[in-house]
DNA sequence: TATATCTATAAACGCTTGTTCAGGCAACGG
DNA sequence: CCGTTGCCTGAACAAGCGTTTATAGATATA
């Protein structure tokens, strides 16, 4: 259990600050914390519950008395991360006020933060939620959705404003690719970070806030919003 | 074995005019295009040697006569594609010319093109090659990271030659990740496809094509470069 | 002190996994 | 014609999986 390279040595296993992880009883939270590493480094599916309690210094059983079964484990380390972006999204988008360039920056802001602050949580999140069944499924899979409709209904405001000027033209299918590549850079960009050499949290969110403006104006305009301000840490 | 909704229909199970298949007996082939159908829907590691077999009308012994293991056989679908789009993308940048603007079009068409037109294979490829151990994974990486440090030299150049505006400023640092951006959305967006719609494959990579030229360019500022070629209706 | 509640263990459960192997059937070359 | 080769079956293998159970030691409440 050495410390790994290429990983923020001081990230939180499970938010602490959260009410999944602080309401629960001390070796629950040491499982989870393990959980989420072995998950980050190998994947859930590789990952046995014998290697999870081994890392706390437990048998195999005693997982059993704090999680259902090992679905639930993976349930609650990814349906817990799905929640709080949506939470801090919604919170971004809200603070940014009106003005479509605004809430795009700040959309983009909290999801380059919250990915490259927690690359482990965000890959754990982000890969394993595919294997969860039923009504776990269900429940993410509306999350992200609605994560990316939010951005839809922000590019369409926006060019209906003649704020934005999307690539693909009018319309909302044109939207949704657009959206759906704005969050694909977000989203994946933190897994090339190891490759990326150093880079100040501050540059990458710049750089990533650029980049999502630019793909919805049309080069040769200038811009119709007021330059993006910095969106208070979310 | 009934048809998926989703799902392109005729999409070559793995493409027949590469020798990896044309030269393999026909239960091999097949053995190879139930795995990739499999593998597509559940993941290769949720797919049994079983259900490969059985899809086959075969025992699962019967697979050893033709792979050495599961793992072989994930490498064979996973190499392939991996190996192909590289050979495209040389290909495409070489009949592209000298002007970064062209490489850079020609480069995200072709990823645009491949991931679209065989959206099961995509998604074989981008997501098994990280089960693969050792050499294998090695020589997929490899591949990767080589398609990546391709782009990142068209825009470097692009840079230096000023038609290229990138975002993040001049270095390679910067360029890296514009280059990971794109990438990005080219690799998954066809994972959004289905909920997206009607589109056509010139549309998609029309609007592909233009979301990459706005993201290394300025807005307010007219790129240098001549206008992109065949950029059918956008 | 007695009782109830947690939490852990050790062992086993039933099941599935990828893989192997002896045997048999068909096809083909000389 | 025989013998070799290629392909497949049926059965089995050892190993590993997630999970359950009986039991026991703590801890806290009364």
């Amino acid at each position: 259990m050495a410390t790994r390279t290429g990983e923020p040595p001081g990230e939180d296993p499970v938010s602490p600050t959260c009410d999944a992880t602080s309401t629960r009883s001390d070796p629950a939270r040491r499982l989870l914390a393990a959980a989420d590493e072995l998950f980050f480094r190998q994947g859930a599916r590789a990952t046995t519950v014998r290697e999870i309690t081994g890392a706390c210094g437990l048998t195999p059983g005693a997982l059993y008395n704090h999680f259902s079964s090992k679905e639930d484990l993976v349930y609650e380390l990814v349906v817990h991360r799905h929640r709080r972006l949506d939470e801090e999204v919604t919170a971004a988008i809200e603070l940014a006020g009106p003005d479509p360039g605004d809430r795009l920056s700040a959309m983009v802001s909290v999801f380059v933060l919250t990915h490259v602050r927690g690359r482990r949580g965000a890959r754990v999140a982000n890969r394993e939620y595919r294997d969860l069944t039923a009504a776990r499924l269900d429940e993410v899979v509306a999350i992200r959705r609605r994560l990316r409709d939010r951005l839809v209904e922000i590019l369409l405001d926006g060019e209906a404003k003649g704020v934005f000027s999307l690539p693909g033209g009018k319309g909302r299918p044109a939207a949704v690719i657009a959206a759906a590549a704005i969050l694909d850079m977000c989203v994946h960009g933190s897994e090339w970070l190891t490759e990326v050499g150093t880079f100040s949290l501050e540059e990458l969110e710049a750089q990533y806030v650029t980049m999502a403006r630019r793909l919805v104006s049309a080069p040769g305009v200038r811009p119709a919003g007021r330059r993006l301000r910095r969106s208070g840490r979310a």
